[in-house]
DNA sequence: TAGGCGTGGGG
DNA sequence: TCCCCAAGCCT
């Protein structure tokens, strides 16, 4: 890329005069060209608070929805520290990074508890809050508090890497902190607020990564990536790994008698992936039969998927319901981990049979008496969990979908599922 | 320090 | 279809 005793074009300005002209200009640009957006409508340290958390690694587009939403059931600090966490959660639904919300509830308990309900002004405190790191601290402290503090993102690291022609790797911390020392330098006395969102915005609508405006750019004239043809090389960012694959099997498991109409869910772990959230019952299949099973087409290998994962259920959840029937096969694809998801229905009237046969009834035997003495015999009409496990389980109906939190892909499932 | 942690849109 | 990515933070 950047090749040794390499000499590039230079702007004939020397630094100062350089960054006097960078600020000066985009500065002018942004009065001209913001964004007119829900946040910006007032400087509420809350609402600035909240809208930077909902923009980490979030398209502002994506985002407008859920802060409106946001700030109409949580219009204040206050109202936030006091809300359930589960009713958060579903505030956030389809976001993604849930971990956000959870820290944000707890970062708004913390404003309650020792800042008087007022969020702090001053930059250590902001960046004590839960959820809050450096980039939302200098956000949040020249937005709200126009104070010279820098804001460095990924859109801040690009603009700048492009202009000053830097090469250093942006995926490495050292040099977001670098850039953080040039970032505050550029900070017209008095106008950080502005500034600093001048930089972002810039990036967002015309040093964009694939392919910049650069005819539009108010710094254009000076840029040392366009001077030497260099902007679509920069900035240099070494390259995440691909997310590894993982083949899951699904259930969807009709109720009976009383809990005719329903289906059942679980709550996930406190902890790790989509944290606290409910979905459906599903496991993590062989990788060799998991892999193999799912390149057939379903149908034709169902009966084989379907009852390993019956006994899958029966062993490693000790729930006694028997897949037969398949619903689809459906991608879900996180940042750092791939579903391939096949999802059947559960067919609990013929399970009787099911568990009358080999192993299975022999392990369920065992749970049965283990774990649920009161148990009825047969399992036509009803479902067992393991004692311990019981409380992740509930039935619920359609309309109690709109109650509780689920990561998107299960909710694209039951869409699925209750629209035949 | 590097990996865990979601989702939807654009080229 | 595939790949990249977008106003990061936590551990």
């Amino acid at each position: 890329m950047f090749k040794e005793n390499e000499v590039y074009i230079g702007s004939p300005l020397d630094e100062q005069s350089l960054k006097q002209f960078y600020s000066k200009e985009l500065l002018h640009w942004y009065r001209a060209q913001k964004r007119s957006l829900p946040w910006r409508e007032n400087k509420d340290p809350y609402r600035i608070w909240v809208s930077e958390i909902m923009l980490q690694q979030t398209k502002v587009d994506t985002v407008i929805p859920y802060f409106q939403r946001f700030m109409e059931r949580f219009p204040t600090v206050q109202q936030l520290a006091v809300a359930e966490e589960e009713e958060v959660l579903k505030c956030w639904e389809g976001l993604g990074y849930y971990s956000r919300a959870r820290n944000l509830h707890t970062g708004a308990k913390m404003v309650v508890e020792h800042f008087g309900g007022v969020v702090p002004n001053d930059k250590t405190e902001v960046a004590s809050l839960k959820g809050v790191g450096p980039y939302t601290t200098g956000a949040i402290m020249s937005i709200a508090f126009n104070e010279p503090v820098p804001a460095v993102d990924g859109n801040v690291m690009r603009v700048l890497s492009r202009f000053f022609l830097l090469q250093d790797d942006i995926a490495k911390q050292k040099t977001r902190v670098s850039i953080e020392h040039l970032a505050v330098s550029l900070i017209p006395e008095g106008e950080a607020g502005d500034f600093n969102q001048a930089l972002m915005e810039l990036g967002a609508l015309v040093c964009t990564p694939k392919a910049p405006v650069c005819l539009t750019c108010p710094v254009m004239e000076h840029c040392a990536a366009r001077l030497n043809g260099m902007e679509l090389q920069l900035p240099i960012k070494t390259k995440a790994k691909p997310p590894r694959s993982e083949w899951r099997g699904v259930v969807i498991v009709e109720g009976s008698g009383e809990q005719t109409g329903k289906i059942l869910v679980r709550q996930r772990p406190e902890t790790g992936l989509l944290a606290q959230m409910w979905e459906l019952p599903h496991l993590l299949l062989p990788e060799e039969k998991g892999k193999q099973w799912f390149q057939e087409t379903a149908t034709k290998k169902e009966p084989q998927l379907a009852r390993l994962l019956g006994e899958m259920l029966v062993e490693e959840q000790q729930l006694i319901i028997r897949p037969t029937q398949w619903l689809m096969d459906i991608d879900h694809i996180f940042s750092h981990i791939h579903w391939k998801m096949r999802v059947y229905i559960a067919d609990t009237s013929t399970a009787n049979d099911w568990m009358q046969s080999d192993r299975v009834a022999e392990t369920a035997n065992s749970i049965a008496e283990e774990s649920l003495p009161d148990q009825q015999s047969g399992y036509t009409t009803s479902i067992t969990v393991k004692e311990e496990l019981a409380d992740m389980y509930r039935w619920i109906g359609k309309q109690d979908l709109e109650q509780l939190p689920f990561p998107n892909v299960f909710v694209r499932i039951l869409q699925q599922y209750w629209s035949e």
